[in-house]
DNA sequence: AAATAGTCCAACCGCTATCGG
DNA sequence: TCCGATAGCGGTTGGACTATT
């Protein structure tokens, strides 16, 4: 078992005070992005790397969007999630301006209550036998149609492979669009037909239709 | 006004992946 | 190839804040 990084005696832990921000800040501008360890050291923070890597991409990092998820965001995260799952760290990198642990928080406190509500199993995007609240008869029947396109989680490869096939979209799309339209335009492609699949009957995404 | 419950989010923890010696 | 150090990721927690009773 390996040691916990932050067990040092003397380091902080805990809320980052203003000073502390302004420390990691001010190094970050000077000196660039590098060796967590080392720029808690050198900026005199007295915080272990990973509690300065943390504060910086999760907050301090001037691109940050902060404030309340656009419809269209949402949107696009449900949409992720039903094809990549709990992969956030992908998933934040296709909402730019948003970080993993942003994206992480919006899901658990907003997006899979409300997929609860209208019935919706956030897990896998299919719908429960008993749907709670009333939208549910919005909903088309119950299909085992979004599990098809979850990529076990052993499949790293697939995952990555969904991922990188994503970026490949985006970038040619241009990449400060949300280009909520996630259909994929190879022939033959055995992931466009996982999406045309998901088109026709992902629950979730036929909400927003 | 006080107590309690619910919600949100920053931060931590533990694990895996990656890299360099 | 092995091993240790570090980065990065996802899950979880705890405290602040708000709503409700």
């Amino acid at each position: 078992m390996r040691k916990p990084c932050c067990d040092k005696q003397g380091t902080n832990k805990g809320a980052w005070s203003k000073q502390e921000d302004q420390k990691l800040i001010d190094y970050i501008r000077t000196h660039g992005e590098g060796c967590w360890r080392s720029i808690s050291e050198a900026a005199g923070l007295h915080r272990c790397g990973k509690s300065c890597r943390l504060r910086w991409i999760n907050y301090l990092r001037p691109d940050i969007k902060r404030g309340n998820f656009a419809q269209d965001e949402e949107e696009l995260i449900i949409k992720l999630h039903a094809l990549l799952g709990n992969r956030w760290a992908l998933i934040a990198g296709r909402l730019p301006g948003r970080t993993d642990n942003e994206v992480k928080n919006y899901w658990n406190s907003h997006i899979k209550r409300k997929l609860v509500k209208m019935g919706i199993d956030p897990n896998n995007h299919k719908l429960n036998q008993y749907p709670i609240g009333p939208q549910t008869q919005h909903v088309v029947p119950p299909r085992n149609v979004a599990c098809k396109l979850r990529v076990s989680s052993t499949d790293n490869d697939g995952v990555s492979d969904a991922a990188s096939y994503l970026k490949d979209e985006t970038l040619a799309a241009g990449e400060s669009n949300l280009d909520l339209d996630l259909s994929i335009a190879v022939p033959s492609s055995p992931i466009k037909n996982i999406e045309e699949n998901q088109k026709k009957t992902d629950p979730t995404l036929l909400l927003f239709r």
